[in-house]
DNA sequence: CTGAAAGCGCTTACAG
DNA sequence: CTGAAAGCGCTTACAG
């Protein structure tokens, strides 16, 4: 019925105990075995196997000022686009021996500083952060607290961050392109909110853009709105109110553009015959909703792994460079050629 | 050019000095207000405000022996699944100021048990783990450890476990139940790898049980696989080579349900006229998809919510209680009715 | 190659 | 309500 007194784990001191040799000694056969005569090492490694030692992380953390911990910021991992990207980046630190700290702000500025604090105050040697525009109060922390951190889903020139990630708004001109090309003259747009989110921002200029140089098509509108199914079907709905329907709808995400065609179905309105819809990102969604969806890909595998190695290399070396990826047009049925009518 | 001095983070003793007050003030102030006198406290507040200070976490872990860090290692967060549930799960953890460290295992016992490692090395002061089959070796590190851990996605009755979960077993029998009810009698599965996955196990289980009590039905076969579409739909070809074609197929999850689905469309076969196709978990996908699936909807954001509750509860008075919770049979469109025919 | 010792930045009895 | 001080478990110049 007694409890044993709890067994506390034990420490180097107890190890260095136990092997005959000083704490020292045995910290360096841990983190730099090659300064410790081979001999010794043996002794030690079984000592530590036998007691079932491991390093207390407080201990390491405070005496050498590094965690070996990375932090993610990401908006969320309900969208399975940063939930992909953020798998393949904690793979690839985990193989580093890095461990992953993830918090996320849903698209909130305000919650992304926050919780950027928090990574930083719970040690995190460098930071994943999604997007380029912040306030001046987070950048100036990041700043201040000399926190190397590498900016993802978005890329830009002259800017001595570091980036892994791609140009929304080319992105988002190369996708309103098509539309056009396919003759498309009234156009929508639904994207997420802007303000505080810049590669929804940049997605609905590079459509703009686009749209606006050239000659009879129009922007009819652009609605901002939450990333959800329910929210891209709503849109359509008050989409279909305009006086001059659009024949097409450029959506900021994939998943806007399959709650615009699932509530399409449910209003009996065929895509893209009646109404072409894009999307963007390129998720499962976009594969498996009829008409599949035409898209842009963005790599968000590769941006993750990218995006890994720059933060493996800062952490490295102090410093590392900038990597703009490519995206990718995907063709599917969602959107119709007005030519061939 | 030239570089100033790093200035380093402002440390305890700094902001003491700058308020005139003991380090142990200071402390008391951000971790028990109410020791503190208002008037100090507010001081206190300011200063810290000012001179932008964060507590060192290494110093923190070290001094009070905890890190305010709970760890996750689910399979992986490219099932919406798991993202979803884990972004609640962080929500509510970080409302508590809880940070959460995550790691993936790939459906791998061996991974699992590193990464278990990895993370109580970071001194996670509990562990949020999914299903509840591993090796002995990996139980009696946690028990060793002490370490507190949560179980989710699955319910066991008699277990000394925590769980927020479900019956797994339960829930498959439950949809094989609405599939016989509906006349089917030659039945097949898709199912994700058993070996190392109880949830998968148990959905099979379910399925077995149930269809073998019933007169006349059969399971032809149960193929094992990988979650993923392309799988999903390659086990589908295989079935379709069935010397007696079922007339439904039992999916183990919604990414390998719509698996099957797409690839019967690319295949001229219709869903479900010609064969019948369910799901399980009920992702956004299972609503997206055509025929819309049903499905065994799995309640992943309450999942996480509860675990994180009883992780809280666990960590804070060293007991909490097991829960099990409800799943439910969502009727969409891809289980025809034979009666009806 | 190894050891003695300082020090990392906190928390927390213990006194007052 | 506040302070002086010990101590948490490591790492790392510095000597030898």
């Amino acid at each position: 019925m007694d409890r044993l007194p709890q067994k506390a784990s034990p420490t180097l001191e107890d190890v260095a105990r136990a092997a005959h040799v000083s704490t020292a000694t045995i910290s360096r056969a841990i983190n730099s075995p090659d300064k410790v005569a081979t001999e010794t090492r043996e002794r030690v490694e079984q000592v530590i196997e036998r007691l079932g030692y491991t390093p207390n992380f407080g201990g390491r953390a405070l005496a050498s000022n590094r965690s070996n911990t990375v932090g993610a910021v990401i908006p969320t991992m309900a969208n399975a686009m940063f939930a992909s990207g953020l798998q393949v980046f904690q793979e690839v630190l985990s193989e580093a021996s890095y461990n992953l700290l993830v918090a996320s702000c849903g698209y909130n500025t305000d919650t992304e500083l926050q919780q950027i604090k928090s990574l930083v105050a719970q040690g995190a040697d460098g930071l994943l952060l999604i997007g380029s525009a912040r306030p001046d109060e987070t950048t100036r922390f990041l700043e201040v607290r000399n926190i190397p951190y590498v900016v993802a889903w978005c890329y830009q020139h002259n800017d001595d961050r570091y980036f892994a990630g791609f140009d929304n708004t080319k992105a988002a001109s190369s996708i309103a392109t098509e539309v056009l090309k396919r003759g498309h003259v009234h156009i929508a747009m639904i994207a997420g909110f802007a303000e505080q989110n810049d590669r929804s921002k940049n997605r609905i200029t590079g459509v703009k853009q686009c749209i606006e140089k050239t000659d009879n098509a129009t922007l009819l509108n652009v609605i901002e709105t939450d990333y959800t199914l329910e929210a891209g079907g709503d849109a359509f709905e008050k989409l279909l109110q305009n006086s001059t329907k659009p024949t097409a709808i450029i959506c900021g995400n994939d998943v806007l553009a399959a709650g615009v065609i699932v509530r399409a179905r449910q209003l009996g309105i065929k895509i893209p015959d009646e109404i072409s819809v894009t999307g963007f990102d390129d998720i499962t969604l976009a594969t498996v909703v009829t008409p599949a969806l035409t898209t842009v890909r963005v790599p968000q595998l590769e941006m993750g792994k990218t995006a890994a190695r720059v933060m493996l290399e800062l952490l490295n070396s102090g410093t590392s460079q900038s990597f703009e990826l490519e995206t990718e047009i995907i063709q599917r049925e969602s959107l119709a050629d007005l030519h061939q009518v």
